[in-house]
DNA sequence: CCCCCCCC
């Protein structure tokens, strides 16, 4: 690895133009939180000099990376959301980890960097694995799959469902042992096991097969040579465990097609008469986007990239409107966020002024307040476990424009408002891409 | 749709 990138060290809160070359040396499953329905993955990467940082992954951004952000593989990473975790749930606190999010520039390096990983394991003889059991440490065991069972879900001590997905594994004394997949540590090229209470053995997150492992796979073991042979891994994504699984043989493996239970959604949507005004002067309003599907882009004003999101590979990074204001009527308040047009409108500006944008704004500069009423459509997002909903400003109605419309039941707010579902495709489209359909839908299926 | 944050 080279050394004209900073180290991990070297990164604090508040770091900027930094750039560190890492390998990503775990990869962990992704869970939900325990208080909260947010999806969370962590990560460890380890820079050339064996340090090691912990890297979280939140929500949505856990599947844009998932092929991004490969185990064992080395990259460039900048402009993460560096912070010292939360005293409250590190005993010593100041320890620093890094948020990775669509703002965080990846690039991939070519360069193999496995025995600067190796060389920080330690492994475990099988043998030796019953020491451990209860004993709620972490460990390391190198050694092959040979069988890879459906995922199972199991309600652990304190009420709580997991996954476990059983793994057999061979050493290289054609020794065996039972894993289950669970909850906790995961190592490159060897399992990182964890005993729990119920005395079997966890693993977790991501591996790669060793090389030398896999030449020994056909041996003459009566035993192994039959699993091995009876068994097809579907392999579709390679370095993802939980999409391996071998196909079952037996009768008993198959279940019969059952119950699909649909997800209740949250969203409510709303229409509210009042006035919008920006009472957080000193907010970002924009925020630079990816023209195939607006979510937040690393890149430069103007580059064509692969969008990890939409998976566009040739999105243009543009800059998108976005503002946080408070929303009154006479009989209260709230906060809300718009994004895109209705910002604009809002605002009396467009993204790349408000990009360019070096001062706080002022009265002058753009729209801080309305003088008379407007029309907002509002989306509300009720958060589980929290007492207070997030508001979002789908588009905006003055009513002088409706004043007399004829035309009740659809909102005549074709420069105002994004596109929402009532509006005819054919309109609403124009309207928001310079880009022709055609070209919209023919980089969709790249 | 999109932003923010987000876990042990």
């Amino acid at each position: 690895m080279g050394d004209k990138f900073q180290l991990i060290h070297d990164v604090s809160p508040g770091t900027t133009g930094w750039t560190v070359k890492v390998v990503v040396a775990e990869k962990f499953s992704p869970k939900v939180a325990q208080r909260s329905p947010t999806k969370y993955q962590n990560l460890t990467l380890m820079d050339s000099e064996g340090s090691t940082v912990q890297a979280t992954l939140y929500g949505q951004n856990i599947t844009a990376f998932q092929d991004e952000l490969l185990l064992g593989k080395t990259y460039l990473i900048s402009n993460a959301l560096v912070k010292e975790t939360n005293a409250e749930y590190k005993a010593k606190s100041g320890e620093i980890q890094w948020t990775i999010s669509g703002r965080t520039r990846i690039r991939r390096v070519e360069e193999n960097n496995s025995n600067l990983l190796i060389s920080t394991y330690s492994f475990t003889d099988f043998e030796d694995l019953p020491k451990y059991m209860d004993s709620n440490l972490d460990i390391s065991v190198i050694g092959m799959i040979i069988d890879i069972k459906p995922r199972r879900i199991i309600q652990t001590r304190f009420g709580k469902e997991c996954q476990v997905q059983d793994l057999v594994l061979v050493n290289k004394r054609k020794k065996l042992i039972l894993i289950g997949k669970h909850l906790k540590v995961t190592s490159f090229n060897g399992l990182s096991i964890s005993t729990k209470a119920d005395s079997s053995f966890f693993i977790d997150g991501e591996f790669e097969l060793v090389e030398e492992f896999k030449s020994w796979g056909h041996t003459n073991s009566e035993i192994i040579d039959n699993m091995i042979s009876e068994k097809h891994y579907l392999t579709s994504t390679p370095s993802k465990l939980s999409s391996k699984l071998s196909v079952p043989t037996a009768e008993k493996d198959f279940t019969e097609i059952k119950n699909i239970q649909g997800l209740k959604t949250a969203k409510q949507f709303f229409w509210i008469k009042g006035k919008a005004s920006v009472k957080v002067l000193n907010q970002t309003y924009w925020y630079m986007s990816c023209n195939n599907c607006n979510k937040i882009s690393s890149e430069n004003y103007g580059d064509i990239y692969p969008c990890v999101f939409c998976k566009c590979t040739d999105a243009k990074a543009i800059p998108r409107a976005k503002v946080y204001m408070q929303l009154t009527d006479p009989t209260g308040y709230i906060n809300a966020t718009a994004i895109g047009n209705p910002a604009e409108y809002f605002l009396q500006s467009n993204a790349e002024i408000l990009m360019n944008q070096t001062l706080i704004p002022t009265a002058a500069s753009m729209r801080l307040s309305m003088d008379e009423d407007e029309i907002f459509y509002v989306k509300a997002i009720t958060q589980e476990l929290s007492t207070d909903c997030k508001f979002e400003i789908l588009f905006i109605v003055n009513p002088s424009q409706i004043a007399g419309d004829k035309n009740t039941g659809k909102a005549p707010v074709e420069h105002i408002g994004e596109p929402i579902k009532f509006l005819e495709p054919t309109t609403k489209r124009s309207l928001f891409h310079s880009d022709t359909d055609d070209a919209q839908s023919s980089k969709k299926k790249t």
